[in-house]
DNA sequence: TGTAAAATGTTGCAATTGCAACATTAAACT
DNA sequence: AGTTTAATGTTGCAATTGCAACATTTTACA
C-alpha cells in the first residue's frame, strides 16, 4: 500500500492540505459519510479507520464493493460513487476530502511536495487501475468455472503460490465475479470433487497446473 | 482527449523524452508493436497513426479490445498487456515508448515541466479508470438485457440525448459486453419488438424514460 | 454466553444463454 | 468492379445459470 504522503514531511503534509482547503472528516462508526460531502469531484483519503463501499441494488441487495483502509484514496473517478452507492464507516474514521478541481489548480513550480503529492497519487491511480483490469478479465470469462479459475490464476499470480486465501467470504467472491452464490457454491464442489481444488475455510489450495 | 504534453512547449517536450530515455519508435500498417518492445514496466505515448489493442484467446477467437490515436496512452497497467495481448498498428505508427521506472526518477523540483507531465498522466489515468468502472457496471449486470440497457444509460449520459452511435461493430459490442454476438442479437430484437428502442443502422434511439 | 443475523451448503426447476450452423448483407481490398 | 472477408440476422437445441427455498453452521453483538 503507497500512502498518498510517501516522501512528504509531516510538515510539509501540513501546509499541502492547507493550500488543498481540504476538510479533515471524523465520523462515528457505522455511519454513511458521503450524505454528508458534496459529491462533486472530490478525493477522500483515509487517514483512521475502516471503511466499506457499498452498492445499494435496485432490489435492496447490498454489495459491498471494496475496503478502504488507512492511506487508501477513493473519490471521483478511482471509484464509483453515483447515488447506487455510499460509504459506510465500519469503526470510527478519519477522513481528508479533496476537491480535485484544487488539486489541478497546484501550482507545480512552488513546492517539491505538491508535485511529489500528484506523483503518489499517480501511483496509486496505477495500482487501481491494475486492479479494475484483474476485475474485467474475470468477469469477460464466459463461464462460472472460467470465472473462477481466472480469478484464482490472477490471486496465486501476485503471492507465486498454489494457496490462495480469500480475503473475503464466499458470498463477497460470488459478487466479484457478478455471479449467483448458490451456482458458484455448486461450481466450487465440482472443482472440488474433480480434484482441481481444495477447500479449508477461506483457504483454496490448487491442484492443477496452472498454464 | 487529454495529451500527455499539455501545457508542455515543444522544448520542453523533447527534453522531458531525451530525459526519460524514451525511445521514438516508427511502426508500419498491421504491425505488432509489442513483439518489437520490452514488455516491462513501460509507458508508451501514441505519436501519430492508430493502434488496436488485440486480445487472441486460446480458441484462436481475436477480439479488439481499445483503439489507440493520437495521444493516447497505453502500457503497464493503464492497459493489459500479458502475452494474450499484443498491439497492431492500423496505419503507420509512430510511438514513444518509456520506461515507468524513468517516471518514478524523475526528481521533480528540477523542473516545472517534469511535474506537468506527471499531472497530466494522473489526468489521463483518471479518465481511463472511469472507463473501466463503466465497463465493470455494465458486466456485473447478469442478464444480456440488463448489459444491455446499462450500456445504453452509461452512453447517453455523456451526450445527454437519447441516440447513441455504436463506435464500433455490434460484434464488437457483444466482445465489450462479453456476451454471445448471436444472443445480444436476439435480444435487440425483442427490445426493438417491445418498443424500447430503435436501431438503423449503428445508430440506437432510446424510446423510453431513463430510470 | 445466549440470541439474532449472516454465511454457507444443497437441490429442483425454469429461464437464459452460448453454441453451431446457415443465409444474407455490407465492407475491404486488389 | 469483382471477389474475398467480415458483419449481421436468425433459429433450434443443449448446457449453464439464476432463483427460490430450505437446513445447517458460523459469526456478531447485546
Amino acid at each position: 500500500m503507497i500512502s498518498p504522503f510517501q516522501n512528504i514531511s509531516l510538515k510539509n503534509r501540513e501546509k499541502l492540505l492547507y493550500t488543498l482547503e481540504s476538510s479533515r472528516l471524523t465520523f462515528p462508526k457505522n455511519q454513511s459519510i458521503l450524505s454528508n460531502i458534496n459529491r462533486g469531484n472530490i478525493i477522500g483519503i483515509v487517514v483512521k479507520g475502516m471503511m466499506q463501499i457499498i452498492k445499494n441494488d435496485y432490489d435492496g441487495t447490498r454489495t459491498i464493493i471494496e475496503e478502504l483502509e488507512e492511506d487508501d484514496v477513493f473519490g471521483t473517478d478511482i471509484t464509483p460513487l453515483s447515488n447506487e452507492y455510499e460509504i459506510v464507516t465500519k469503526e470510527e474514521s478519519v477522513v481528508y476530502i479533496i476537491d480535485y478541481d484544487e488539486i489541478k489548480a497546484l501550482e507545480l513550480e512552488n513546492k517539491k511536495y505538491y508535485s511529489q503529492f500528484i506523483k503518489n497519487l499517480l501511483e496509486i491511480v496505477l495500482l487501481k487501475i491494475e486492479e479494475k483490469n484483474n476485475r474485467i478479465e474475470i468477469l469477460t470469462k464466459k463461464t462460472i468455472r472460467n470465472k473462477l479459475l481466472e480469478y484464482f490464476n490472477i490471486e496465486t499470480r501476485k503471492t507465486k503460490t498454489r494457496v490462495l486465501n480469500l480475503p473475503f467470504s464466499f458470498t463477497n467472491l460470488a459478487d466479484y465475479l457478478a455471479i449467483d452464490r448458490s451456482a458458484m457454491s455448486r461450481e466450487l464442489k465440482y472443482l472440488k470433487e474433480e480434484g482441481f481444488i481444495e477447500i479449508k475455510k477461506h483457504k483454496i489450495t490448487l491442484l492443477y497446473d496452472k498454464y
